[in-house]
DNA sequence: TAGTCGCGTACAAGTGAAGGA
DNA sequence: TTCCTTCACTTGTACGCGACT
C-alpha cells in the first residue's frame, strides 16, 4: 500500500458484508428510503460509518437516469460570478438538485467548459455571462436545456434570465437628474455582457429628460475606466458619470481624484452591481444593484421548469434592478 | 417529446449499432485507443457526429478504476483563487487529469464542498487556503491525497505548497531599508491564511536591521485597510508601511490619500499578492508577488506523486516570492 | 391474508482482456 | 500482426419475488 491509498475504497458491498446484509438493503438505507427496518438501518449505518463509506455519485447517477445535476459555466475572472455561484447553490439545493462547476479561464474556452459539462450528464445548463455566439448557443439548447443568466440572447431557443439594465440605467439618470445634472456622460462597457442594455439605456433616458447623450469608450476593469477618465479631463468634464460597472467606476474614481477633482464635488459618479468594492466604506459608490438572489433562483427554476416540461410563456425573465445611492453623488455646484 | 428532452440521450451502443460495429470497438474509436483501422474510426466518428453522441464520463469513470479527477475546493470570494483554478486546469490538462470544481460560498461549508468531492471519486485534494482545523485535513488526508494551497499546515499527514511569505516580507523590508526607511510598520491580516508567516517574517527582518517591529491589527479587506489608515493617521504616522495584502492595502491607500497624505512622499506602501488591482495604473502598487505558475503546478505534480506512490522527501513546498517594485515606494523624505 | 423486510438479479454506460479470423 | 468481437467487470439502483410475523 502507498503512503496515501488504502488498498481499495470502501464501497456498497463492503458495507453490506460488514452488516450481514444485501447490497439492495444496504442501498435503501443508504438513501433513505423505506423498506429497511430501524434495527437494521441502525446496523447498516454503522458498518458505513466504521469503514468510511461514501456512496459513489458516479455509480449512482449511471444507474438512475436523472443526474440531479445542473452545469454551471462562470468565469474566474468575474467578482460577481462568485456571487451568482453562491446564489445558484442555494436555489439548486433548495430544488435537490447539484451543482457541476467549470469555469472559464484564460486557457480554458466556454467550449471547453460546456463540453465537460456535457459528459458529467449534467440535466440543464446554466451559463453565466457566456460570450459564445447566439447559433452556438441555440445548438446547444437543442440538446438540453440551456439558461443563460446576465445576458440578453437574441435566440427562441435558450431561456433568459437577466436584470432590466436599461431600466437600471433610467433609475441612475432620474437620480441625477433629480439632484441637478444636465450634462452626463455614459463610460461604456464595450462588448461585455450587459453593455449594449446599459448603453441604450442611458440614451434613452437622457433623451427622455431632454439631454444630450454622451458615450464614452471604456470597458469592465479598472484601467478602462482609468483610461476614460484621462479622456475625460483632457476634454469638457461633465457634471456625472455614468459607468458599465463598479469596477470601471473605481479605476475613473482614482484618476480624477489623483487629478485634484473631488466627487462628488466636481463630478458625480454612478457604477452598476453594486458590488463588493462598491459598499467599501473608502470608495462608497452610488451604483445600481441587481438582484443575485432573484436572479439565481429564477434560473434555477427556468432549467428545472424545461426539464419538466411546464409550459413556459416568456422565455426572458428580467430582474428589476435597484439603485443604491451611496456618497459619490450630489447635486452639482 | 417534451420541448427541450430528446427521447434519450444516446450512448455508446447507439454509435455502434449505428456504425455497424461491436461497442467495446466504438469504445476503441472513441477514446484514440490503438486496435481500429482508419476506416472503422472514421465511420464510427461520423456516426457519433450524427447522433450527437456525448461519452458519460460517470459510466466511464466508473468502469476505469482511476478517475483522472483532482477536486479543488475554492473560495468564490477570492480573486486569487480564481487565478489560481486557471493555473490548475493548465497543469492537470498537462498531466492528463480533469479538475472537480467544489466552491465555498457564505451558505455552504468547506465541509461541504468536500463531501460533494469525495462522492465524486476525484484521486486527489486540493484545497485553496483551506480554513478547516488541521485535525480535520489530516483525517481527510487518510482517505486520499491532500494538497493544500497558500496555507501552511502543522501535519506530517497533508502536503503544502505556499508562498515563502517570510521571505516576502524580507524582500519588503530590505527594499524598504534600502530606500532608507527606518520606521515601518505591518499591518496585519488576522487569522487569514499566510498571516502569521508575513508577521513573523516582518518582525524577522525588522529585527535584523535593527529596527522596532510595530504590527497593527488589518484584515484582507479594503476596510480593514481603511480602518488600519485611520489609526495611523490617529497617531504617529510611519515613513513605510507593509500591508498583508493588496487589497488592504488600496483600502488604506484611499484613506492616506484622502487625508492629504501623499504617497510615496509621506508614506511608503507596500502590498501582497501582486493581483490586478495593484497592477492598476492609478494604483500601481509596489507588492510581493506570488507565482501563480508554480503554485499550481506544484500542486498538481504533488498530488500525482502521492498517487503514484512517488516518495516525496519534503512535504512542504515553498515558492520563493519576488518584489514587484512600483510607485508606491520611494525613500522618505 | 396482509404487511413488512430482505434477497436475487437485471440493469445503467462504458472499459479491458482474451480470443478468433 | 491487425482488426474486430465476446464477455466479464465497475458501483449502485430498482424490480419482482419469497419469507417471515
Amino acid at each position: 500500500m502507498t503512503s496515501t491509498s488504502p488498498d481499495r475504497r470502501p464501497t456498497l458491498a463492503d458495507v453490506a458484508a460488514r452488516a450481514g446484509v444485501s447490497t439492495a438493503l444496504a442501498s435503501i438505507v443508504m438513501r433513505d428510503a423505506p423498506g429497511a427496518s430501524t434495527a437494521t438501518r441502525e446496523r447498516v449505518r454503522r458498518a458505513a460509518d466504521e469503514i468510511g463509506y461514501r456512496p459513489d455519485a458516479r455509480a449512482r447517477l449511471l444507474r438512475s437516469s436523472r443526474s440531479r445535476l445542473i452545469g454551471v459555466v462562470f468565469g474566474v475572472q468575474h467578482a460577481f460570478h462568485g456571487d451568482l455561484l453562491a446564489g445558484l447553490y442555494d436555489a439548486a439545493e433548495e430544488a435537490g438538485y447539484e451543482l457541476a462547476l467549470s469555469a472559464v479561464t484564460p486557457g480554458r474556452g466556454e467550449q471547453r467548459a460546456v463540453e465537460s459539462l456535457l459528459r458529467d450528464r449534467c440535466e440543464a445548463l446554466v451559463l453565466l455571462g457566456p460570450s459564445s455566439p447566439t447559433a452556438h448557443l441555440a445548438d446547444l439548447a437543442t440538446r438540453l436545456p440551456v439558461v443563460v443568466v446576465a445576458r440578453s440572447v437574441r435566440s427562441a431557443a435558450v431561456d433568459v434570465v437577466r436584470t432590466a439594465d436599461d431600466e437600471g440605467m433610467h433609475l441612475a439618470l432620474d437620480h441625477l437628474v433629480a439632484l441637478g445634472h444636465h450634462d452626463v456622460v455614459h463610460v461604456d462597457g464595450g462588448r461585455a455582457p450587459g453593455a449594449a442594455e446599459r448603453r441604450r439605456g442611458y440614451r434613452e433616458a437622457v433623451r427622455r429628460h431632454g439631454l444630450v447623450p454622451r458615450v464614452l469608450p471604456g470597458g469592465l476593469t479598472e484601467d478602462d475606466g482609468a483610461a476614460a477618465a484621462r479622456t475625460l479631463l483632457a476634454g469638457s468634464l461633465p457634471s456625472a458619470v455614468t459607468v458599465f460597472n463598479d469596477r470601471c467606476a473605481v479605476g475613473l474614481l482614482d484618476v480624477l481624484r489623483l487629478a485634484g477633482r473631488t466627487v462628488p464635488g466636481d463630478v458625480s459618479v454612478v457604477g452598476y452591481d453594486d458590488s463588493r468594492i462598491a459598499r467599501l466604506s473608502s470608495v462608497d459608490l452610488t451604483s445600481v444593484a441587481q438582484d443575485v438572489g432573484q436572479l439565481t433562483e429564477f434560473a434555477v427554476r427556468r432549467a428545472l421548469d424545461r426539464l419538466d416540461g411546464v409550459p413556459v410563456e416568456q422565455r426572458e425573465l428580467v430582474v428589476r434592478p435597484r439603485l443604491v445611492v451611496r456618497s459619490t453623488t450630489a447635486p452639482p455646484r
